[in-house]
DNA sequence: CCGTATCCGTAAGGATACTG
DNA sequence: CAGTATCCTTACGGATACGG
């Protein structure tokens, strides 16, 4: 396969900021960045991946029983894209059985730790959104 | 129409976690915490509209206009689905002329607040990552 | 063991037209 | 002004089979 069609790429959709700049609307220049993070690791699986190997290296097949739930095809194109974005670090031991390992970056390590705010933030406030979300759809689904 | 069959109600990818527990592996549970914030506000157009309607309470129209680029029918569904998990509120002013007004509530002020982690960290490694993406593109699309 | 390629379903999101 | 409804495209992600 060449490289003049990569068909899904798990992670590009932005568009509305530039590649390091901000042609954002004033005010909104916050939310684009933000949105650059998530057009990066709002995948369904990048979470996931850079946990497990925010913890040391880890091979393949050591990802896919602790991610658990992940293809092998989204395992790798998820690892590209990370990779790719210097997130991850892939080494390729030349064994006989080939043996590669994954590390998490500094870079990583430290969206690691700004991760932790967002998953205080929904421990903190879960009940309340199950509460608001069922509140909701009750008056919705009664009324009519 | 009825509510019977919602389309699209945007975010409602997550399907690991349960609604209020932790079914998730063991040493995955931050991540699958932080998927549930992510498939609640990792849509395109979440981020925005919470950061406008951090402000001060927002009118639809000029939701339109501030976050830009958005369509009528996704600032809908986007501020209905925000205003189904508690996250802004919204209020009816049955005036001549329809005037609704949204309010970011207390949580979503506190989702705002964990954000500019994020936001920090990418502007941090912004230049970093664009990069590590480059070379990595270089490498592969020079080598074959 | 570590991937890739192909096929396919679903769901997010855009364009456009119409309404109370 | 503040939405709805309908159509359509694309991107995400799963299943499966094959290859170095």
């Amino acid at each position: 396969m060449s490289q003049e069609n990569n068909e899904v790429t798990v992670g590009q959709a932005s568009q509305a900021c530039g590649p390091a700049g901000e042609p954002c609307a004033p005010g909104q220049a916050k939310a684009c960045t933000v949105r650059e993070v998530l057009d990066r690791v709002g995948g369904k699986w990048s979470i996931g991946i850079l946990v497990a190997a925010s913890q040391g290296p880890v091979r393949f097949t050591e990802l896919e029983r602790r991610v658990e739930g992940i293809s092998r095809r989204m395992l790798t194109l998820t690892l590209r894209n990370l990779e790719r974005d210097g997130l991850l670090h892939r080494t390729v031991h030349p064994t006989v059985p080939p043996r590669v390992e994954y590390t998490a970056t500094p870079i990583a390590l430290e969206l690691h730790g700004a991760l932790v705010a967002l998953t205080d933030w929904a421990e903190r406030h879960r009940s309340a959104i199950a509460d608001a979300r069922a509140t909701y759809d009750r008056a919705r689904g009664a009324a009519d």
